[in-house]
DNA sequence: TCGATCCTGTAG
DNA sequence: CTACAGGATCGA
């Protein structure tokens, strides 16, 4: 589920639900999800406070609790969170929860169990999240700022896109999608790609990402179908084998960094 | 830069 | 049974 446009679509929900609201309880049924953390120690100090705002950065949500401490959350590859209207029905994925005044619960479930919830002090030092690169839907990623990073690196595009410290926010699928977009071979090292490619690449990323969102939002708001004008329709991404939309050649799949990299041979050169 | 690791579920 | 899954981190 979760690159940037399904974590920002969560963010937007769970703003309208949680915000303002104050804890009452919780548990961590899955120890692992907050290591090294212990769960007492994060819930002791958890309970009691008010949500005041839900952020993100890169695909990182941020509790903002009172008193300037501070929930991360990262979803990883399975995670979700979502508002239910009691904790005691909840389904065997949940790794934690709260529970908020008023009964209802935030829930976090991820079947794989891969995602993390940190909890961080007041003013304490986020090294993670400083690490994290440019926003790609913010005014900073502008296409010079994008031009630099770029023509610095010499990683392949598709391991350049998803690399969390440059773009925050890409992963497997819209990274795949935005190359296709833009006629670039996933395995072209950056600083090898024309300006004007690049700045189609850059116009592309905002793009997807957009489209993205839109989906993802009303995929969450309407459980049940969406229209074709609203649902986002990856190229690539999980076509091997398939004809391509625009060229007719058979889409590919190759290794990249260990994970699947989908493209065009006819688009993407 | 590669491979293993963290985990579980599902498709073939 | 094996391969693979929208992520990230660690050590070789």
């Amino acid at each position: 589920m979760p690159e940037l446009p399904e974590v920002e679509a969560i963010c937007r929900k769970l703003r309208r639900q949680v915000t303002g609201l104050r804890i009452t309880g919780g548990c961590v049924e899955r120890p692992s999800v907050t290591r090294p953390q212990k769960p007492h120690w994060i819930l002791s100090r958890v309970v009691g406070r008010v949500m005041d705002s839900v952020e993100r950065r890169g695909k990182h949500i941020l509790l903002q609790l009172s008193g300037g401490w501070v929930l991360l959350i990262h979803l990883r590859m399975t995670g979700n969170l979502v508002v239910v209207p009691d904790v005691r029905f909840r389904s065997p994925a949940v790794r934690a929860w709260l529970e908020m005044e008023g009964g209802r619960g935030l829930v976090f479930e991820d079947p794989r169990a891969l995602g993390r919830m940190r909890l961080l002090r007041p003013g304490e030092d986020r090294t993670a999240l400083e690490a994290v690169g440019v926003e790609p839907l913010s005014s900073e990623f502008t296409s010079e700022q994008f031009l630099m990073i770029a023509s610095r690196s010499r990683l392949p595009a598709k391991l350049f896109l998803m690399d969390q410290g440059r773009v925050a926010g890409l992963g497997n699928i819209y990274a795949a999608e935005a190359l296709f977009r833009a006629g670039i071979h996933p395995a072209r090292p950056m600083h090898r790609i024309r300006r004007a490619r690049l700045e189609a690449l850059h116009g592309h990323i905002i793009a997807v990402l957009e489209e993205a969102v839109a989906s993802a939002e009303h995929a969450y708001e309407a459980p049940g179908r969406l229209l074709e004008t609203e649902e986002f329709v990856c190229a690539v991404y999980g076509r091997r084998g398939e004809h391509c939309l625009r060229c007719g050649r058979c889409i590919r799949r190759m290794p990249q960094g260990g994970r699947s990299t989908y493209y065009c041979p006819g688009c993407q050169r």
